[in-house]
DNA sequence: TAGAACACGTGAACC
DNA sequence: TGGTTCACGTGTTCT
């Protein structure tokens, strides 16, 4: 109904300079600019509307308000964005101890391993106990399905089983990577007693098959 | 030299609106709608020049390229919060919740159970999102025989029969208390999601029934 | 000179 | 019934 009118006013005026003519009227030039006009009109009545579109949904659709409220949430997301990046700051800030190593991992996401397992001893300064080694145990899987509880709890039922180590500590975190694929990350630093024999690769190489192996079930059920 | 040109124009007009005064014609309302219409005008010419001072310096000052730029420099800034929120989540999900050893320390010694359970919410200033929130959850056992690896796997078994909690960071470590028996503690990062029903105590309670059972079992069989 | 951008007053539609 | 918002055509200035 209100499109309506419109298109009438519109042909009532191109009429009316249509018969202009008889008045001897320069209007060839008044057309182009009343069309320019329109023209200018519409894109900018476009330019409103795709605004309008990105503000949050309950916004009116007054000019206005589109304006007003556009001035507001950009603020809003200019504060967010500098209160984000400074808490990002104080967080990278305090990160150094242990991520370093994962970091590394994610940059070295050249390699298409789902699975990497990494063995490294631990030179405690304080007890260098000749009976008994330490070492850090890393594990990065990558996947979309496999949670963190099913990795660690697989981790940690393996470790039962080999009776000449034990666990000192664990950590293990979880978090998103790229699109769609999280990263799961478990430390464990484990106490090794050195009496009987022990092949510190085949011990990796164990662990390795047991995470892959998780791997593999999981995506076969989902 | 613009200005001095609407000046004349505006005041041309009303004389002619005066004059029509003659003409019998009711101009007392149209006047009316006339200032009425220059204050709407004047009011959003105001709110696009505040708008225009919050972009980017270089804009022009085109109405055009005012809503365009400003259609622009907004998802600009909801991109880089997405990104900036992201990238601190996997910040924050690497960050060890270890820094409340102190806190740790009392709440395990002025007790004289064996185990000690404490769910405590972490505000999150940087992620508030309403629908989802994070709690850590803390277990100490203090115990001869149980392991550490024994406890893990409870706590995650349990923890994954609740469909509406997911893990996102885990420390466990074990230190040995006084004379013979030892500590377990595990601290647990979850993020919980809010939709269905939540009882935070129940919850708790649950967690620490199932590491008394776990201790008892323990016990009995060595 | 052609074209773009703006402010203006006015009629109409919606509450 | 007024109050508010919109689209329209037009005149003017700047490039």
């Amino acid at each position: 109904m209100l499109k309506r009118s419109i298109s009438f006013l519109r042909s009532l005026n191109l009429m009316r300079l249509r018969e202009g003519i008889q008045a001897t009227r320069p209007t060839s030039s008044q057309l182009h600019h009343m069309i320019s006009e329109r023209k200018r009109r519409e894109k900018l009545n476009e330019s409103f509307h795709t605004l309008k579109s990105l503000l949050p949904p309950g916004t009116k659709k007054d000019k206005a308000s589109v304006l007003t409220t556009a001035r507001e949430y950009l603020t809003s997301l200019r504060a967010q964005v500098a209160e984000l990046s400074k808490r990002n700051q104080q967080l990278e800030a305090r990160l150094p101890p242990a991520a370093k190593e994962a970091y590394n991992e994610e940059a070295a996401g050249s390699s298409n391993e789902r699975v990497s397992v990494t063995l490294t001893q631990v030179v405690s300064e304080s007890t260098p106990d000749q009976d008994q080694q330490i070492f850090d145990l890393q594990v990065v899987l990558r996947s979309v399905e496999c949670c963190t509880e099913d990795m660690v709890i697989r981790i940690l039922e393996f470790l039962k089983q080999v009776n000449n180590v034990s666990l000192m500590s664990l950590e293990a975190n979880t978090w998103m990577s790229g699109s769609d694929s999280n990263v799961n990350r478990v430390i464990l630093r484990l106490r090794v007693d050195q009496g009987t024999e022990w092949d510190e690769a085949a011990f990796q190489e164990a662990v390795r098959r047991v995470v892959a192996d998780l791997a593999l079930n999981n995506c076969r059920n989902q």
